[in-house]
DNA sequence: TGACACTGTGAGAGCGCTCTCTTGACACGC
DNA sequence: GCGTGTCAAGAGAGCGCTCTCACAGTGTCA
């Protein structure tokens, strides 16, 4: 597009040499460069066209030093590998998040503290004032971070909900509305003993979607029963085993709600070698729409949930938030979609 | 606009006040904070105390400005949308690469461009002299990136084998030898029709796939066939589809390689539609060694590829770059490894 | 015509840091 | 005593930018 003879890397082209070239003063080309308005048709354009042909690019560097804005936030992954690696959710939620920084100019520092140790220098480097705000992702427990950055005066956002201290703005999926939809689906095609395979109860998502599993069952005026209760972590293997468990507890379950694709991955291959079939002796639904609902023998039906949008309505919040010197928490709970595929489908056995 | 001089972000601590506070020059303290040898035992113990006392951190905009180095490198992912999602290619990368950059004080900056507006934007932003250097990754086809990026003297790592015209360092993954291998393995548990699904063409891992493939035949002295070679994109349709054209151009092959997991998985489902059963009838082993690997059914066998190293291994090229003016650009090639699963054990047929 | 408002532009003061250069203190040899 | 060398520490000059303030130029109205 343009003719940059000039190969600067950075080093070189300043606001001073444009203002040469361009007849002007160093104060007017900051003018055009940054958009603001006062400034007459012709000197504007001169001024661009010297941008364009020296290929000035202004050093952030300099333009931090006084406005005291990174332009740049950062996304903070406090995720120790299992669910990171299993499902596709942080490529689509970064991805969800880059698409709406891109039209802000804004960059994204990626923060994935592996360690104790590295987490802690992870506070330090957001505290110091290098971003402009931080989204948190993939909170444990209840980790104090989200807390620690607002009482700092830090702007954040969590994806997911937020530890109970914590009184900051956050995006979260609906996970209890999301469990119950599932759970409705099964008792829909005439499922009596709908069991399900609940995620660790020390996570939001854990707690939530099994809260909207009982809700379903309430609601449709069906007594609970512990023994169609079982938790795991959220892997194939924990699916494995909490499905052995669940057997064992109460043999006679005809439906299956999984808190996790993963998990139900687990459960399928348990299910099979118990002898049953899905989803004619035991309908599944499992939670993420995750790639390999549509992998597994038979394809899974699950709850899906947007998580890209996810990524791009936490940018709008802390965008909102970042120049704001007080502002509410604000929080915002996006709706889930039911995918119907081969595990849940027909055979409506009563 | 809005003159803020609230407490926020950095909160004002310089180091002017800690000088003040340890009763030595700025200078000084800028010795102790950069680890410079030349300072006297008491005044480095002040400064230290009166940095600890104050909470100061230095301020990241300031330093650079003099020392021309932002202390933070990009990861660029030029990818459209399919490989991201389907297997954990990059949180991988990801993962390797911070744990790498953690124990540097680097900063990871992620660059996902979404379209060809953001690409360019994304190739101002590099060459503006904003990062101290860039790991590009999933190029397709003859990106011109890496070579103009290396041209404009940033320094830069690819991941994958970069495009033709580009002279620059970048780690590769053995992809020739790893598809080698897995025909290999068909060819000694007994099959004598082995078959191949490859990935697009465009890229370098369709091709070098492909050609370990065919090497694999050559060495074994078996004659190739056109009828056995089908080609499409990553994805589980691709696989499927790519299957069902196998199948009706040679339907007597019974051993079958595929360039991708998520290839394989549509190719599972094929194969057993028409009656094949694996590994009986035909062995199947694929590359990448997803989870989605250990879902299937029966599981898939795989090469898996050291991705996390690979994140690792272009810091550490990326970091010999920096600072110095001219290098000779390096290539490493990291090994891959045969993960046996149920698609291709046993039965030895012949 | 003078007083005043308004607008576009330039001059210049920093933002917080690093780094060179200079100074100061002290030890040593003659 | 003086010159010389060594090492630690301070003074001060920017790095490239934004932003306030002053000022010149133009228009408006009494």
């Amino acid at each position: 597009m343009s003719t940059r003879h000039l190969p600067t890397n950075g080093r070189g082209i300043t606001l001073d040499e444009v203002a040469r070239v361009a007849g002007v003063s160093r104060a007017t080309v900051s003018r055009v460069v940054n958009g603001k308005p006062e400034v007459r048709r012709d000197a504007r354009r001169a001024v661009e066209r010297a941008v364009e042909e020296l290929g000035y690019v202004p050093n952030a560097a300099a333009r931090s030093l006084v406005t005291r804005r990174s332009d740049s936030i950062g996304v903070v992954i406090t995720e120790p590998g299992g669910r990171l690696f299993v499902d596709p959710f942080f490529p689509r939620l970064l991805r969800g998040v880059g698409a709406e920084l891109a039209s802000r100019e804004l960059q994204l520092v990626l923060v994935m503290p592996g360690s104790a140790e590295e987490e802690r220098r992870a506070e330090r480097y957001l505290t110091g004032g290098h971003l402009d705000g931080a989204l948190l992702v993939s909170l444990h427990g209840d980790d104090p971070l989200p807390a620690r950055l607002a009482a700092r005066g830090i702007p954040v956002v969590v994806g997911g909900r937020p530890p109970k201290g914590a009184n900051v703005s956050f995006v979260d999926v609906d996970n209890r509305q999301g469990a119950r939809t599932a759970v409705e689906h099964l008792l829909a095609q005439g499922r009596q003993r709908v069991a399900t395979i609940g995620g660790p109860l020390d996570m939001a998502v854990g707690i939530d979607r099994l809260a909207g599993y009982r809700e379903a069952l309430d609601e449709a005026g069906i007594a609970r029963d512990a023994a169609l209760e079982a938790i795991d972590d959220f892997t194939i293997e924990g699916g494995s085993s909490a499905t052995a468990r669940l057997l064992a507890a109460a043999p006679d379950f005809d439906g299956l709600f999984v808190a996790s694709d993963a998990m139900a991955a687990g459960a399928l291959r348990v299910l099979r070698e118990s002898g049953r079939r899905v989803p004619q002796d035991v309908a599944v639904v499992g939670f993420d729409d995750s790639p390999l609902a549509a992998t597994t023998d038979p394809p899974l039906s699950s709850i899906q949930q947007p998580i890209e949008e996810m990524g791009r309505e936490m940018v709008r919040l802390l965008v909102e938030q970042i120049g704001r010197s007080e502002t509410v928490p604000r929080r915002l709970i996006l709706a889930t979609t039911l995918v119907r595929r081969g595990s849940s489908e027909g055979v409506a056995n009563g």
